[in-house]
DNA sequence: CTTAATGCAAAAGGTTTGCAATGCA
DNA sequence: TGCATTGCAAACCTTTTGCATTAAG
């Protein structure tokens, strides 16, 4: 492992680099999907498909898949379980951030990894090193809370 | 980790009496799962199943799963993501805790929630209501990340 | 007696896999 | 050309749902 902590200029060139290096290849496919979760941002299996196959070539759930796997494992992308249901990628190209979804409204915030660093220390003197990028923080979100105590007034 | 307090007077009564308030009936079914919970400590929809099967009375997949939510609504158990596949569920007659779970042995820890209070402050300040007994944190554990860092001796 | 709860089986949602065809390197 | 990769279809696993039957209150 040894991923210097650069920001990559463009994951086109990563992307090729890296496969290289594991003796896999360069598809179209590949490509596609890498650049769906990135436009995406946050992006199921099924919404990159989706969102691929509203482009050119047609791309295969299963190959959905089988990339997503690769691509986490060339560290290209991670993974979190933003639901109760399919998980949700991102490119690591972004800064990290830990996500924090509201369970009645599910929307997603996303904030600096300093609010988890006193976690991250405490867990540290213990020797277990926190994954956090792949944390989701679950909750009420501001109006959701209020939504709550205050009986709708409408 | 063991229960440093008394185990509660009986949840039976408490199942006994919440379900009354909101109509509901007591079960055999429903004693049985929840009681499986409480043996388990941590256990999936499938644990529970096997558990409750080894019992007397056999029980439906599907009851489980009714069940679950049934006694998830009463506030008597609660679930986290421990894993990529099937939710854990845990009696909330345990004092509430945070689990770290190790990505590498799949090893679980319960931490106390004071872990986590600055982060539950952090997001506090934004309104943010964190809802600590679903938090999963996700890492590497102490001997994970050694039998990483050092090449294996044996 | 009422109707909530269960069992059963079928359906659904998401992911995985075997295998022949395809196409990078 | 050789082997990684894809597409396709079937298999899988977990969870959900409809409905007739059972049983709690």
């Amino acid at each position: 492992m040894s991923t210097p902590h650069e920001h990559p200029a463009n994951t086109s060139d990563d992307l090729a680099a890296r496969l290289r290096e594991q003796g896999l290849r360069l598809t179209p496919q590949r490509q596609l999907i890498l650049r769906a979760i990135e436009e995406l941002r946050h992006a199921t299996p099924d919404e990159v498909l989706a969102h691929v196959r509203g482009q050119v070539s047609s791309v295969n759930a299963s190959t959905v898949y089988r990339t997503l796997e690769v691509l986490e494992e060339l560290g290209l992308v991670r993974h979190t379980h933003l639901s109760d249901r399919a998980p949700t990628y991102h490119s690591t190209m972004e800064h990290e951030h830990v996500h924090a979804v509201c369970r009645t409204c599910q929307a997603v915030r996303s904030y600096d990894p300093a609010v988890v660093q006193p976690v991250v220390d405490a867990l540290a003197a213990d020797g277990f090193v926190v994954d956090v990028g792949h944390l989701a923080i679950f909750g009420t979100c501001a109006d959701c809370s209020a939504a709550a105590a205050v009986p709708p007034a409408t």
